[in-house]
DNA sequence: GGATTTTTCTGACATGGCGTTAGTACGCCT
DNA sequence: AGGCGTACTAACGCCATGTCAGAAAAATCC
């Protein structure tokens, strides 16, 4: 799904097979270097040449292996796309206790978000100047909005969440997500890990768990 | 605040003054001409080129009225500031029905998004490539953060929301709203609009005034 | 109503990043 | 040693950018 090499569409021509490897060894070697880059400049300023230079490889030899900045960034997400979905897990599956797998998955949200921060953001920043780029970003965030919306619609018939239309709620949850995750932890001096995370989960059960929310959160009603 | 012409810090040479006024009339072309551009095609497609094409004059011309693409953008950008500015008002000043004023406001904010919904997306699409506009959009996004978060600390004090750190929460809805205006009324089809503020409105409140949510969203507790 | 100054515009250039192509270097096999 | 596939690279053409010196058009003067 992301470049040269692993199956995949779109593509013009599939360059070095997985198995052998010397090849290999420098794909991974460009994807480091290009992790190590962005951990503490832009995307605006990774170029080609630039990116190479900080390798023993000529600039060429980068479309060996990618097809341009943009479908490095592919792989990059892609790398971090399974912690992610791995995390969302605890409250996805949970259906005993959804308050508290949603504070499980919340907790792994922000864990990742903290971890792969600068990735987060570079892809974001990257997105909008490549069309495909953009379209796998947005089908990545867009992915969260089903399976949050589904998960919505099930607690509605259970009873423990207000009667609303799902989708758009799951939506602006998502997108809240995102750009609270890109913007505390996309750049070098990281946010408050405890601090972003009790913001989101707050707004999060408010919306969807009002009636415990009381208890939870600890505070009076009227 | 934005490019040659008005009182303007940084920019290297500033061109063209307001009072006489032929020039006054190819800059708002041209402005136009971005704007009307920006609402059918992505800012990654628009180049200098590209854009004076649409216009009766030169490329180069372009350079007499601003330095570069991004500088058009942040043009844009604070033509809008301030309806969304104005509409933040009834909520922030209206201390007697917060609920009400806050129903007020993002009302306005979603029509401010409908209008302006390209060029919102722009202005984001197009911040992350250039140092400048990526400060400007930050901070414009950042100015909403301290006014909300003083909203709640005083709605905190008065006992209508509950206790908890006001800023990290700020911060987190507007990003949502920034979020869901740009993906809802970015492009070309936008979405429904009594939708997206039945959403974003439900979050919010449910957020700061759960203690209202009963009554206003109209569910029964426990 | 022609000359002069000021405003507005443009063609032509240099720069820099991109992606491709033709070809080199190296290891391995037999 | 010759041939083959893998891994790499230097050099090229392309396209968007931003600048600059000077042309054209408008305004002003006499």
């Amino acid at each position: 799904m992301s470049e040269k090499s692993e199956a995949d569409a779109n593509s013009k021509r599939v360059v070095r097979q997985l198995p052998p490897s010397k090849a290999a060894l420098t794909r991974s070697a460009i994807l480091d270097t290009g992790n190590r880059f962005l951990e503490t400049r832009p995307f605006r300023e990774l170029t080609v040449a630039n990116l190479m230079a900080e390798t023993e490889h000529s600039r060429s030899t980068f479309y060996l292996y990618f097809n341009d900045l943009h479908g490095l960034m592919e792989t990059l997400l892609n790398e971090v796309k399974g912690g992610i979905v791995e995390g969302a897990r605890a409250w996805l599956l949970n259906e005993a206790d959804a308050v508290s797998g949603l504070h499980e998955s919340l907790r792994a949200l922000v864990d990742v978000g903290y971890q792969h921060g600068s990735i987060l953001k570079a892809v974001a920043d990257a997105a909008p100047s490549d069309e495909r780029l953009e379209h796998v970003w947005e089908t990545f965030l867009g992915s969260f909005d089903q399976v949050v919306s589904a998960r919505i619609a099930q607690d509605q018939a259970k009873g423990i969440t207000p009667e609303f239309d799902p989708l758009p709620v799951a939506r602006a949850l998502n997108r809240m997500d995102a750009g609270v995750l890109i913007n505390a932890f996309g750049s070098v001096q990281k946010a408050n890990k405890e601090e972003v995370l009790s913001a989101i989960m707050r707004i999060w059960i408010s919306t969807l768990y009002p009636f415990d929310a009381a208890g939870s959160i600890g505070h009076r009603f009227k």
